[in-house]
RNA sequence: GCCCCCAUCGUCCAGCGGCCCAGGACGCCGCCCUUUCAAGGCGGUAACGGGGAUUCGAAUUCCCCUGGGGGCACCA
């Protein structure tokens, strides 16, 4: 195999979805694994879409995650020259014809054909039109878009490297645009020249973008690019009931992710099992395990349903093998932001240390440690809190046997005991607890209290 | 409507013709540990969508159906 030069390609329309992470991961474990090239290109050909934060936002989601790449970010909106010059070649080549069809017109002939139960999209109204039509059409201040002429007859075929040899007939695929009227390239257009120029090996990516892949190709062959790349379709990603996965299914966006607490580790190790698994089986691996395990023989052909579930064990695992150092690294931005000045180093390790072994996210450990760090006024009651508390008796002097105790020494987990004054007060310590817990910590359950060895 | 892809426990995967009355993980249930909740240990529950065909033998191959997903833009 040829050295492989592979390359994550987002639309900055959003912030770095799960979905394209998980294509950017898959890229980049192929690429490292092959000791090849992992290139990162923006595809911001359509600037009404794309936003300059998204394209900073996706590369910090990106660095984040680990996965650095060696090439780029490369945006294709300053490409434009280029994809002109094979625009310009394409058409005098008879490959591209100018289509004048408003939007508008397009969608009327669209909807008729629909409604006719004929074939909807192009219907190639401009595809042989005169020079002279031509030149009325455009002295009519009509838009002019670029149309890749496709064939009449026959059928296009790829084999992709993980579904196999992929077939469709040409007269089910209506000439598409290539060129806005603004004269900027559409996807098609811009995807296969830098394929071709960038000498782009294999093309790892969504199964969303199969169908396209065969537009794709015929566009670089128009172009005269041979050995054309191999495709590799990656299953969806799904929401846990199976649709579309969306932000209703809770969050979808690696910020979301890294702001709740989730460490960057375990959500790799996580999306990497989504679609792919290693020969021997093992779960629980690092960046270095799965990029030498990586291959594209693994990788699943169904889609698979995002399970929070889940990502909420691997993250404990993952909490679980750092360091408390490295583990009070990652916590610190988020305590930062969460406690601001109020943040008392000293009880935040106290609690890191403690809730180490028990937590599930940073950001659900944060709010454990609350009490610790907040003023009492300030203090958000657990909403189970309550409910806690009006079912123990002699809570008013429990309280006060609890407050008592807390003024005469210099409070933490640790180092305070309240059985003692507990006891001496009459409680039975064990019937208490859940009280205790609410009186101390405003919840129902949280951080030990004390030494429980 | 047309085209394409896919199909094993609730979920993620293993299985690539006999080793499978199907294995692991998450979840769930139970027990142990425990002066909260967890974490941890042990055990359990649970699946080859349906129908044909090939074969001595099919979860594994082929066909049909059904189901799910994707695509059919001057988005990518």
């Amino acid at each position: 195999m040829k050295a492989v030069r592979v390359r994550f390609s987002p639309a900055p329309t959003g912030s770095l979805h799960v979905g394209s992470a998980r294509t950017a991961l898959f890229n980049y474990l192929f690429a490292r694994h092959h000791g090849g090239d992992f290139l990162l290109r923006i595809e911001d050909t359509d600037r009404t879409r794309t936003r300059e934060e998204w394209v900073v936002g996706i590369q910090d989601s990106m660095r984040w995650l680990g996965l650095d790449w060696d090439e780029g970010p490369i945006l294709q909106s300053q490409r434009n020259a280029i994809y002109r010059t094979a625009a310009d070649d394409l058409l005098e080549r008879g490959r591209l014809y100018e289509c004048f069809c408003t939007e508008e017109e397009l969608k009327q002939r669209s909807d008729a054909a629909r409604a006719a139960r004929k074939q909807p999209g192009y219907d190639g109204h401009c595809r042989d039109l005169s020079p002279e039509q031509r030149r009325d059409l455009a002295a009519e201040g009509r838009p002019r878009t670029l149309r890749f002429r496709t064939p009449d007859e026959g059928a296009s075929r790829f084999a992709d490297e993980i579904r196999g040899e992929v077939r469709v007939e040409w007269s089910t695929i209506p000439d598409f645009v290539v060129v806005r009227p603004d004269g900027t390239p559409i996807f098609f257009l811009a995807n296969a020249v830098d394929d071709l120029e960038m000498g782009i090996t294999h093309v790892i990516r969504g199964e969303d973008l199969l169908d396209s892949t065969h537009r794709v190709l015929a566009l670089r062959e128009a172009l005269g690019g041979s050995a054309p790349p191999l495709y590799a379709h990656l299953p969806l990603i799904l929401g846990p009931d199976r649709s579309k996965l969306s932000k209703r299914h809770g969050a979808v966006a690696l910020e979301e992710f890294r702001d709740a607490g989730y460490l960057p580790e375990a959500v790799c190790n996580y999306l990497a099992l989504l679609g792919w698994a290693p020969d021997d089986g093992r779960e629980v691996m690092d960046l270095d395990e799965i990029t030498s395990a990586f291959s594209l023989e693994g990788v699943t052909h169904a889609s698979a349903a995002f399970d929070h579930q889940k990502l909420d064990w691997m993250n404990g695992e993952w909490i679980r093998r750092l360091t408390l150092r490295e583990l009070e690294a990652r916590a610190l931005p988020l305590a930062e932001a969460r406690f601001g000045d109020r943040l008392d180093l000293a009880r935040f390790q106290e609690a890191l240390r403690i809730g180490q072994e028990r937590a599930v996210t940073v950001g659900a450990l944060l709010e454990q440690m609350d009490f610790l760090l907040v003023d009492d006024e300030d203090l958000v009651i657990h909403d189970d809190a309550w409910a806690r508390l009006a079912g123990t008796e002699r809570v008013a002097e429990l309280l006060d046997v609890v407050d008592a105790h807390l003024a005469t020494c210099a409070w933490t987990l640790e180092g305070v005991d309240l059985r003692p004054p507990l006891t001496e007060a009459g409680f039975k310590v064990r019937k208490v607890m859940p009280a205790l817990y609410v009186a101390v910590e405003g919840r129902p359950a949280g951080l030990p209290l004390f030494d429980s060895m």
